[in-house]
DNA sequence: TAATTTTGCTTAAACGTTTAAGCAAATATA
DNA sequence: TATATTTGCTTAAACGTTTAAGCAAAATTA
């Protein structure tokens, strides 16, 4: 087997004894090759094992047929489910997806950025890292005239496309259910304010219990990383309050695991004692016991949308981006962490 | 902002009224080219907002700096901690790496692989879907010249580099930290056999008994996808057993984690009537209750070694592929569940 | 001072495709 | 039968780089 020897649309003319033009036109059903030369075209092409080399069309066209993605980390069942579906709607438009993680590194963000313009993708998709507030990177991506959409974790100021959850309605439908049950003293272990989607969370839990007539103490509002470790410290922190919290909301699940586990330990009773919801739906939600309520960020619409997104605006030549949010659905996934 | 003129080597050479040639020169640092000239260069560039085309050199010079992975997912703790420390070594070196998924299916692995190719990618680094048997498409990477490297899930007949854990010896540590805490019917819900990985487990497993004198009862092998599901349904046929298993290793912490669910759900108690490992150290078997005992697979390690290996392959021309196997330690963290 | 080497560029071709333009032969139309 | 149209190709240039080869000017050596 000829194992250096490329074979080129040359080496098909040659054994043919036609232009390599007339090959690749065959290659692409032209209507202006007879339909005996495309099939001694795609046998030849067959019999030599031709792979065409995207990079020689890619270069001529102007177009590379890639589309960047960027996620903090694919990990979690969330991301992954999202690149699943994105990945799913881009291949049958004849796209290939190149995965870049963050990290929730600002650098690493940029770097990929970087490798991304590099490779010369036809867009990027993108979820932005915790740690991101300077957005001049991403002002990059759209001064080359490529479409960047946004999902999950956003930025308005960016002006792009957005595709993602209500989180200040999901945050206010928690509340609403924790008062339901009967919570009158709801702390919410946040994520920082100045990341977009924790903000909504936060605005909506205020939101709501004012609308429910609770008082808002300050001392049952915390923000954090929202780690495993993080849920943990705060909730060890709210049990040494003189008036203790009926209900915890944290805004991630690992948070909410970190809390369960140190109310264990405390011998309190959930939901008995005190009721726990989480977000995400982590897998592992539904596997621990008590199983920890949480909320569905419907991922699979969200990867489904933000891929057709990305192939409305790059077949609209004459788009020019501006904010245009997709916000779906989120939904209450109750659990025996807040079932009393 | 010019936002559809695309930046050239030639828009530079034009505003210096020098030759595209020593632009490119000077972007790379040629010893031939004065430091004047190259100080210019890179000044322009940068006011240009110059972005290299990727494409191009690529093109020419026959290397995408492109490295092509294949997991069957992200989404487990493992192959996303595989990819991050692959992508780290790989970036250093100045490779950029596409991830692709296939979701264990054997015709998704199959078009991922063609997409790869297609890309011009330098090399391939892959995981085996669970379905996949045919290894004609593997043959096809092997047979363009570009080195393939295999981890985690191998095949020994396709004669390239593999990089793993020891699933043989990894299994027999299990059953005799079993033995160890006096288990004498030892269970083993485990992967099917056709899958190199597995039957190697399973091996292990048989051996391991064998050596202690403890009989194998073919009624406590057992062979399924190790979902979850599984590992309940498996658990569920093991308790209706006559004689039950004092200990259940599973090839799976999934399929570990379904078993405590049964056992659980039955008021059987771990580990003081029956003992318990998995297999994978996937975050959640910490988090449980009891925590699940369970195998540390190297993911760092695996992930770094794979990527030093296709540098190396790479950087020397004539090598040609052979079987080499790479095997790492694997770690024994024993939780709750097996610590009686 | 003359010969040699080094420096600093330029020219031109190449990588593998695609595509606009063109042209002869075959076919259709008048 | 003469003209127009369609069919089925070919030619040549282009995409943006890199690089071998070459050449004049400057610097070094003899």
């Amino acid at each position: 087997m000829a194992k250096n020897k490329r074979i080129t649309i040359k080496d098909i003319a040659n054994a043919l004894d036609i232009s390599p033009a007339a090959v690749s036109k065959a290659m692409h059903n032209d209507s202006r090759i007879s339909a005996k030369t495309k099939a001694a075209v795609k046998r030849v092409a067959k019999e030599l094992n031709y792979q065409p080399n995207h990079l020689a069309s890619a270069l001529r066209k102007g177009k590379s047929n890639l589309v960047g993605v960027i996620v903090p980390r694919t990990n979690s069942n969330f991301f992954s489910s999202v690149l699943e579906n994105m990945e799913d709607v881009l291949n049958k438009a004849g796209y290939n997806i190149i995965i870049t993680q963050s990290n929730e590194s600002f650098d690493k963000e940029c770097k990929n950025i970087d490798a991304l313009l590099y490779t010369q993708v036809d867009g990027i998709i993108a979820s932005m890292a915790n740690e991101t507030v300077d957005l001049a990177y991403y002002e990059k991506i759209k001064s080359k005239g490529i479409p960047l959409i946004l999902f999950d974790r956003g930025e308005n100021d960016l002006n792009v496309d957005y595709v993602g959850i209500n989180d200040y309605d999901s945050s206010h439908m928690i509340v609403e259910h924790l008062v339901k049950k009967g919570c009158e003293r709801i702390a919410h272990i946040g994520g920082y304010r100045r990341t977009r989607i924790f903000n909504n969370r936060i605005r909506g839990y205020v939101d709501a219990l004012k609308q429910h007539n609770l008082p808002l103490d300050e001392s049952l509002l915390m923000e954090s990383n929202l780690t495993l470790e993080d849920g943990r410290a705060q909730m060890t922190q709210l049990l040494e309050l003189e008036q203790r919290p009926d209900a915890i909301y944290a805004a991630s699940d690992y948070a909410a695991l970190g809390a369960l586990q140190v109310l264990k330990e405390n011998n309190i009773k959930v939901p008995q004692d005190i009721c726990l919801v989480g977000f995400g739906n982590e897998p592992f939600t539904s596997l621990v016991t008590p199983t920890i309520s949480t909320v569905n960020q419907n991922s699979e619409a969200i990867g489904r949308i933000a891929a057709e997104t990305f192939l409305k605006r790059v077949n609209d030549s004459n788009w020019k981006p501006r904010l245009t949010k997709n916000i779906l659905e989120s939904k209450l996934i109750i659990g025996d962490s807040s079932d009393r």
